[in-house]
DNA sequence: TTACTTTTGAGACTCAATCTCATTAAAGGA
DNA sequence: TCCTTTAATGAGATTGAGTCTCAAAAGTAA
């Protein structure tokens, strides 16, 4: 845990930010898990934790998080945002089921040199990309 | 037009809806342009150009469509839903420009058996996926 | 035309997320 | 350690896309 303070603490640095109590509580929340959880539930599950840091702060700490990398934000066109911390996981991305919410990670280098290609081919420069297959898993099909 | 007429009749009857006034006038707007526009957006042009649908009629019409197929629903992530008319379009993916919004189409047969492929390997069944590439185009890097 | 059922419209409501602003607390210097 | 400056926080109001409610309007079949 403790060196996880520290990406943090440098995280922080890095931007001009403050290290706070709250900031630790909600990264060290998220550190938790390798799930993908919305901001409610990382807000509720510190709340009942007896932790106190309200939901604007865990908003915006997440937000802050985000912008230095260490969390990844998942987009998955419900409305609600999910979030996992990028602690050990290269780039990989998402095959979610429809039925039972499992959410499972994929990556194929063989996709992503025919994503650059696609981008040359349309002189687009990629930032970012966002890449779902969504269905039934093993267990709902 | 008229055969654009015919395929929401035909739509509808499948579903046994009815064909009304206010589903031909979303669609004929929808059917105009070939933007990805969201729903506010085919609202208020609808509005504006003087006929009276209600914004709930406009939003539930769209989600008729979008099931019959009609219409495709695309999911940005930026908490507006966009859509595309299905009059003489294949399957396609986007690139989308986070600097002047511009959306492109792209498909690769290659990356679609790909994905097959992967889907098979997690013995999951793909229902739809969402594929997108957001940078700058080629006028905006 | 009637009887039945679906659809519509206006506005209330939901829910995730953001904003406001007075209060609190880091961080660096003396 | 105390001060000063400035950023961060909390509570609750606000936003905005989208959904819901329910009385009124309009298809549909007989």
């Amino acid at each position: 845990m403790a060196t996880n303070i520290q990406l943090l603490k440098d995280g922080l640095k890095n931007e001009g930010l403050r290290f706070t109590s709250q900031r630790q509580i909600v990264w060290d929340e998220i550190c938790k898990t390798d799930d993908h959880r919305d901001a409610e539930d990382i807000y509720f599950k510190i709340k009942t934790s007896g932790k106190k840091v309200s939901r604007a702060t865990v908003y915006r700490t997440i937000d802050v998080l985000v912008k230095n990398n260490l969390v990844r934000k998942l987009e998955l066109g419900d409305g609600r945002n999910r979030y996992e911390n990028k602690l050990d996981s290269s780039h990989h991305d998402h095959i979610v089921c429809i039925q039972c919410g499992r959410i499972d990670e994929f990556m194929d280098e063989n996709i992503e040199k025919l994503q650059d290609e696609i981008a040359k081919k349309y002189q687009f420069k990629i930032v970012r990309h966002i890449h779902q297959l969504f269905g039934l898993c093993r267990d709902c099909r």
